[in-house]
DNA sequence: AATTTTTTGAGTTGCGCACATCAAAATCTT
DNA sequence: AAGATTTTGATGTGCGCAACTCAAAAAATT
């Protein structure tokens, strides 16, 4: 019937008189202070049992007051999945002045190992966290390991560097991601079979490189009248992507498929709709831009393989936030989940 | 490059003394309480702009601190998706305590508009905030009237009473979720035509009629090959599932396709089973179960359209508690979306 | 028994705001 | 000009905890 009714309310002040002890006493079992006695740290983790005492989150906020300034680096350029994650983190000022999270988004060139590593390399002292988009790369992991030495709280964001000493990663499963799309592709071809022709962004890119791995092993698995041409590198630029797609179209008659591992859909629509082959040949590609809802909403492409850039603003916030004040953090809250885009199910 | 350096970190003294008024008339404004000309109103306003001021969050909620007890009513029974809805509840049993919430969840019979009507009724004074998993009934619409009327804070769960007076829906798009359920069946037969069985729990509940309104429509505009055999009710009970799935089986050899708007998917799953139709019938259903998961694992579901309820339970709480005390609701972060789970993606 | 070390008490201060109250000043009425 | 009204100031209290200091008491050591 209930649930916890047994809203105490009890405070610190409550918990020193019933373990007959003094505030200072009390603050120092719970803060971990050093210079109490087991007995009397039995006492007072007795009452607080028995009191069933749990510190008010504001008033320890209040109390507490650490600085916490974040960097978040993404990449330069015109990705618009990334400014969708600089929007959304711009649309919580509000949420981090009241909080006074000073948020610093520092645009740079991801791609280069040696431009990312020194600008990672400038952080140490201005912030106490960070998160990045990285590239996974020895030298970016050395970075990352020296901020972390440095006692700078660390995520990796929408790209994973696993190998390195970040505290935890805010972004999807992207082999996941790619076995969806993979599916996806296969069960809408209704065993149909051909080849299927994948535009990637560049397969430096572990996120990227992880769909494509992901989407073949789907393909290979369980669609074997399915068969891959060699992924094609636009760098995510939708020009790039236009020539590519219109070279696929004429090489290959047996097209069935495309899936495109990044941005730069409009190029892919582009040359779909010049060869006058949309909605013949299925597309599958990865998140939600105004170019892919578009393109998803007259049918170019079936589904989008999607991450909330949102959910992903915000959960970078809380978990560096606990991460700096040392409290805890809800995985469950902060599990970003691989979702499917269909025309009937945009947000 | 930057975003928000501006960090100014004044206080409620700093822009007292900017404006070259008092604590108390910077109060007065700030929270709109009367007594103010409006030459000293703009006088503050034009402070607090200057300074970039914003109210610090944990201090105001220390400072506030308004009893937050509320009230969840869900259906009781064995369905598994409310249980996990409480579940998630109750593992957030810490982040409530720490802010002062008291849930408690009372599970009644959602069916029985009078029983209803009545424990909502019972609830006046006694919570500051409800969230209900409402019948969309008349006395209903009017029980939930009289709650707002009386001041309490109340949202719909999960299903909606969009004619009251509540102040907020958590829950998805059902008419969306039943488009997608429909879309995902009609793409994944690829083109095969044929008839399609639909199981629902009960054509009372708002959600399950939403749904097979969406899926009918999807059904009827984009996929004319197949035809939708009348509804079969189940109650979302797996014996009573198991009985009419067997039947239509049995009733309809021409059968491609089988709609589960509820749940009870494990007496589906036992049926294709017996008649050894497991895999060749195409199954989409809503909601994970253990259930639902096994019958997707296996293969027997080629997709579920879900929605989650740990986000659901997180965001029901941070709704009541901005209701109560009078804060803005982000609606990017509350909206709740239809999500497709295939094999791939399961979290 | 004298000394050192460990443990505990008592208290203060500050965090930034909400919400009072009462009196003083300014403004408006008649 | 006297009174009524509106506007502002001054000041305080409380919210619950963190993080200190300094001294006193207890325990362990020599």
């Amino acid at each position: 019937m209930n649930s916890q009714d047994l809203q105490s309310n009890a405070t610190l002040k409550d918990v020193a008189a019933a373990a007959g002890v003094s505030l200072a006493t009390v603050d120092r079992v719970i803060n971990g202070r050093p210079g109490v006695s087991d007995k009397t740290t039995r006492k007072v983790n007795d009452a607080i049992e028995r009191l069933n005492f749990h510190p008010l989150a504001a008033a320890a906020e209040l109390a507490r007051s650490r600085p916490c300034r974040f960097a978040v680096l993404l990449p330069r350029g015109d990705n618009r999945f990334m400014a969708d994650i600089a929007d959304n983190i711009r649309a919580q000022a509000a949420w981090f002045r009241a909080r006074r999270i000073a948020v610093e988004i520092i645009e740079t060139n991801v791609f280069d190992a040696d431009t990312l590593a020194a600008e990672l390399a400038a952080l140490t002292g201005r912030f106490e966290g960070a998160a990045v988009v990285a590239l996974d790369h020895p030298r970016i992991r050395a970075a990352i390991d020296d901020l972390v030495e440095s006692g700078m709280a660390v995520v990796t964001l929408v790209s994973d560097v696993p190998s390195s000493r970040r505290a935890h990663y805010v972004g999807i499963d992207n082999i996941a991601a790619g076995r969806t799309a993979g599916s996806l592709i296969g069960r809408f071809l209704g065993g149909r079979s051909g080849r299927v022709g994948v535009v990637t962004g560049s397969a430096a890119l572990r996120d990227h490189a992880e769909r494509l791995f992901g989407f073949g092993q789907v393909i290979a698995e369980e669609h074997p009248g399915l068969s891959l041409l060699p992924p094609v590198e636009g760098r995510d630029d939708p020009q790039q992507n236009r020539a590519l797609v219109a070279r696929l179209l004429a090489d290959a008659p047996d097209l069935v498929a495309l899936y495109n591992t990044g941005e730069g859909a409009a190029g892919i629509g582009a040359a779909l709709a010049d060869a006058g082959a949309a909605r013949r040949i299925l597309c599958v590609g990865h998140e939600l831009t105004p170019d892919s809802r578009r393109l998803l909403l007259d049918g170019t492409f079936a589904a989008l393989v999607v991450q909330d850039p949102g959910h992903e603003a915000r959960s970078m916030a809380r978990v560096l936030r606990a991460l700096v004040s040392g409290r805890p953090i809800l995985p469950a809250q902060e599990q970003i989940r691989v979702e499917v885009i269909l025309r009937d199910n945009l947000p």
